[in-house]
DNA sequence: CGTTGTTATTTTATATCTAAAATAATTTCC
DNA sequence: GGAAATTATTTTAGATATAAAATAACAACG
């Protein structure tokens, strides 16, 4: 009685809550901050990596983009001195970003707003429900998809 | 006791989890079509709409995208022959797309492919406990956070 | 009927993203 | 120690998104 749908269906609702949500956030953040969801994401990857900061290849990695996509979603935010950014002064191609003073504040008071809206988009669901849903999510594997495209080539 | 990250946790897993089968099943679709994901979000708006078609605004409205981006994004597939663009006799302003029959056979293969990969992705949840992710997520509210930004200006 | 306003779509100007080529620095290996 | 290979990052070219301006067609009103 395993419906195939059901996949899909699920799949379906996956995409348009996080679609939903992360269209939503971004907004907020544009509105209230002047930064994009992804600028938001470099902040965040950089405060939990205080004081050191971390090269280049290390944010590309976290944030699960290209090494293009990093070089250009930090090169205004160094431009606006959130971010600092050094050369590795024993490996010279190593580039070392890092969140300056200001860079601080702001993530604090985005991520204060962003905990917030988050709440208030999840208010109608308990915290037994949450966790039941972080563990649903967790057992997804698109990984598996790579693989079967793999195993049919 | 409700702590506040919870749902932050629960927003990060779920973010990870729709980015990371998006970027497969566009992967997927890229290697194997040769088509973006978005382009398979309309063929399969046009194949729920058969034989009629859609306008190109309520092709927007479905797909939740800007105006501009559904004329570009339909504009390859007019070129490829999987859509067909007309325009409303008794309304000069107004485009309707329709899938031809190569869309309609090209769009019949993606969605094949998509199922069996989906189903991959989430075979390690039971019908029921898709069900339930089903639930938690139709409980999200993002249009919760465009209010309490309103609420704060 | 022709000016005026509205509606539907396209075009243009930006902003990101990726993939691949280019650059730059380091390491390896005769 | 210097050519060749490797590694880290940036640049470039192309796709796709939005927002806002431009275009085109229709509707309505005096």
């Amino acid at each position: 009685m395993n419906d195939d749908r059901d996949a899909v269906r699920a799949w379906l609702a996956l995409l348009a809550a996080s679609r939903g949500l992360e269209k939503a956030v971004d907004a907020g953040f544009r509105t209230r901050f002047g930064h994009s969801i992804s600028r938001f994401d470099v902040l965040s990857a950089l405060d939990r990596a205080r004081p050191e900061g971390l090269r280049a290849g290390a944010l590309t990695e976290r944030l699960m983009v290209s090494d293009g996509a990093t070089t250009q979603v930090t090169a205004p935010l160094v431009r606006e001195g959130l971010l600092r950014r050094t050369v590795d002064p024993n490996d010279g191609r190593v580039a070392i970003f890092s969140l300056t003073k200001k860079g601080e504040r702001v993530f604090a008071d985005m991520a204060a707003e962003h905990r917030a809206w988050i709440d208030e988009a999840f208010a109608q669901l308990s915290p037994a429900q949450m966790k039941t849903l972080r563990r649903l999510l967790n057992q997804i594997d698109p990984e598996k998809i790579a693989r079967s495209k793999k195993d049919a080539a």
